[in-house]
DNA sequence: GGACAGGTTTGCGTAGCGTGCAAGATCGAC
DNA sequence: GTCGATCTTGCACGCTACGCAAACCTGTCC
């Protein structure tokens, strides 16, 4: 057979040297956390990062463009399993249906197992200058859903507006529930306020009564 | 009279040290956006920003964190125009009326004089890297706005969750609204693109026919 | 106009950030 | 085992960002 190229492989996606590289990054990510846990975000250097994590700074650097993206690199949705939620999803159901249902499941998957978020959005309410960052980070599953919403409504994204638009508004829907939930120290579900939210939004937003 | 205490008189407000401040800070924002519209953000250095502008270094750093807060410290809506508008705005109508009505104010604003903003999304968007940064000044935006609607609808934007999830998506739809105008190259009006959204939010966002 | 208090600018020093480069180590395929 | 590709590392370097103290400017009171 041998259909494969001599130089386009570039690697079984489960190799050791793939093994190596998800550890030392998972690794960085831990040590990142934790010391920006215990100390705060301008009071940990790179190099004792790095030393934690057993590499050089310099390959620091090879993993991460700063010491933000190494405390946010877990990030918090990846958009991979919603996209593929709306894809699933019955194709009787609207778009914003079908969006609240994956959204809620996300919901769901957080609340499973709160721990690494509520560290996160611990770390970030004591760091503003992380909320930059961390909004970037969802800009990215916005995007993925704006092309999912296309898909499932057979519009174009780039150039009709409403899929864009419903992936904007149900991203700042899906943080603000998360904000509401974290503030509010997980005292009420996650997914029960996500529902709240997202039923607002589906009757238009009224005046509540 | 002399009510005021010795050492509680900031400044005049207008007096001419806070005359000075605000023309250094803009010759700062001025040479900054200039500047990186020639070359690139990365290929400005602040000693070259400050040098355009006639100030040390050092005081560029009294006045903006970074070079990104001085691009973007012009910021493009001030949340102070909208939240006025917002309480002027007739009682009778929704909350959600009304954020409609001062978006669309803002957006003919945005219109009138469009080349400073249309200048730094040109920046942002070869600068992938300032997008957070733009949209983290929106949350300042994003804040005045839900305390402003829990005024109106007499609900405490930091129990209640509705404030600040109207906030959350008008901003949300807002931004949707500049960026698509902008990729358009303007070619559409930013005020209808912006009823569009809203009117797609009035509604919510059903599928379209 | 003189003097004082508080605010602003500046230079200096320094720790840390972020990247290009080249040498060496490691891995994968044959 | 060998060879190419990839990853790690040290080194060097320029830039960022801030603390500090001296110099300077502004507003106010007498």
């Amino acid at each position: 057979m041998a259909v494969t190229p001599p130089t386009e492989r570039p690697a079984n996606a489960d190799s050791l040297r793939e093994r190596k590289k998800r550890v030392t990054r998972t690794a960085l990510i831990d040590a990142a956390l934790r010391l920006v846990a215990e100390r705060g975000l301008t009071q940990v250097t790179v190099e004792e990062i790095s030393a934690a994590a057993n590499v050089s700074v310099r390959t620091f650097f090879n993993y991460f463009r700063n010491k933000e993206d190494a405390v946010t690199g877990g990030g918090f949705i990846t958009g991979e399993r919603v996209t593929t939620m709306l894809r699933d999803a019955p194709p009787e159901l609207s778009a914003m249906a079908a969006v609240r249902r994956a959204m809620l499941a996300e919901a769901q998957a957080v609340e499973e197992n709160p721990a690494e978020l509520v560290r996160l959005l611990s770390i970030a309410d004591q760091t503003p200058s992380l909320k930059p960052q961390l909004i970037a980070a969802g800009e990215a599953v916005q995007r993925d859903l704006a092309a999912a919403v296309g898909e499932r409504t057979g519009l174009d994204s780039s150039t009709d507006g409403y899929p864009g638009l419903v992936a904007a508004v149900s991203v700042a829907a899906f943080r603000h529930a998360v904000f509401r939930w974290h503030e509010g120290g997980q005292a009420h579900s996650l997914t029960e306020l996500m529902d709240e939210d997202f039923g607002h939004l589906a009757v238009g937003l009224p005046d509540p009564a």
